[in-house]
DNA sequence: CACTAAGTGGATGTCAATGTCCAATTAAGG
DNA sequence: CCTTAATTGGACATTGACATCCACTTAGTG
């Protein structure tokens, strides 16, 4: 139903939210969720051209996120590297459907509609925050940082933190 | 989002109750259908299993419905060719997500979850029914056929139709 | 029983999604 | 300026979904 590099996107914005905030490395991105980390880097350039991730080269550098999880919506994500294929035109071609849709076709479109409203019900924020289950990704829950901050937060310049790769709590992901 | 297998599938299933009812060629409904008839043949082998249509082999032969349209949702076809892969176990193996699924995953398979709600909640009748669009898979609204009898309609026992192959008004699919 | 019309099953081919590898580029630090 | 650390871009490999082909089986008809 959803391709490998949407569930690869969403592991990776989580966990950059979750985790490391500031900035991450693509191979430890890639350790920590499970990723191919050749691939990973395919991926995140999709998140990169979308501005929902700014990379940086270099010593130092490595990935962080652009927007606060409260401004993010799993939509947003999946638009970047996969969007949700909607059925706008005929798929058989005939013409006197190019108005409207069949019933047939209009289900199966109401269906893809009803997975993007899904997916733009939810903000990264509110996964973060879900305490009812086990925590995203990640193995232990004890591993989890709280209260952090990102650039597009309200009541919080970006924060001009120079140290990149903050002491990692060797994350393991889920 | 849905696979070709899906498509093909509902349009077969579609046809078979819109057009031709009692039998249709696998080849005619791949005409019609505009899907390859040597892969609709596969297709069709996944509704065989499920019982949704069956098969004749030999002069005469075909498939045909098994089901009345109103007995039958969008959701047993798709399951017989190509089930809504729900998220049942942590994609990334975490132990400590075997009982309850991450907030992520949990969101994901919610979607999942909406898709198959979409599904099961459209007979094929509805579909047939609908008079506000086009009419499904048809090009000209002036073929269709109305009023039919199908093997498992209240108040009629299986109607012993020999003809298979009735007069088909030349269907044009969309 | 022979002939023809249909579906069935298996082997095979094709292509886009997924995944790998490596040279080039960029940035920091001495 | 040189070295090291990181992403980027492009070429290449792998895999599974999609599709094709054909020999076999089944069924009707004369």
């Amino acid at each position: 139903m959803f391709s490998q590099t949407v569930e690869y996107a969403l592991r990776a914005v989580v966990h950059l939210a979750y985790i490391a905030p500031n900035s991450c490395k693509t191979q430890e991105l890639a350790d920590a969720t499970q990723v191919p980390s050749a691939y990973l880097s395919k991926v995140l350039q999709g998140l990169v051209k979308a501005t929902i991730v700014k990379s940086q080269r270099g010593i130092g550098g490595g990935v962080s996120l652009l927007k606060s999880p409260s401004q993010l919506t799993i939509l947003e994500v999946v638009n970047a590297v996969d969007p949700v294929p909607r059925i706008t035109t005929c798929p058989l071609g005939l013409a006197s459907h190019g108005t409207r849709l069949c019933p047939l076709h209009e289900r199966m479109d109401n269906a893809a509609e009803a997975i993007e409203q899904q997916f733009r019900d939810v903000t990264l924020a509110e996964i973060l925050e879900e305490t009812s289950g086990s925590k995203p990704l990640c193995e232990d829950p004890k591993e989890v940082l709280t209260h952090l901050t990102f650039p597009g937060m309200p009541s919080d310049g970006n924060s001009p933190d120079g140290s990149p790769s903050d002491g990692k709590p060797k994350s393991e992901v889920d």
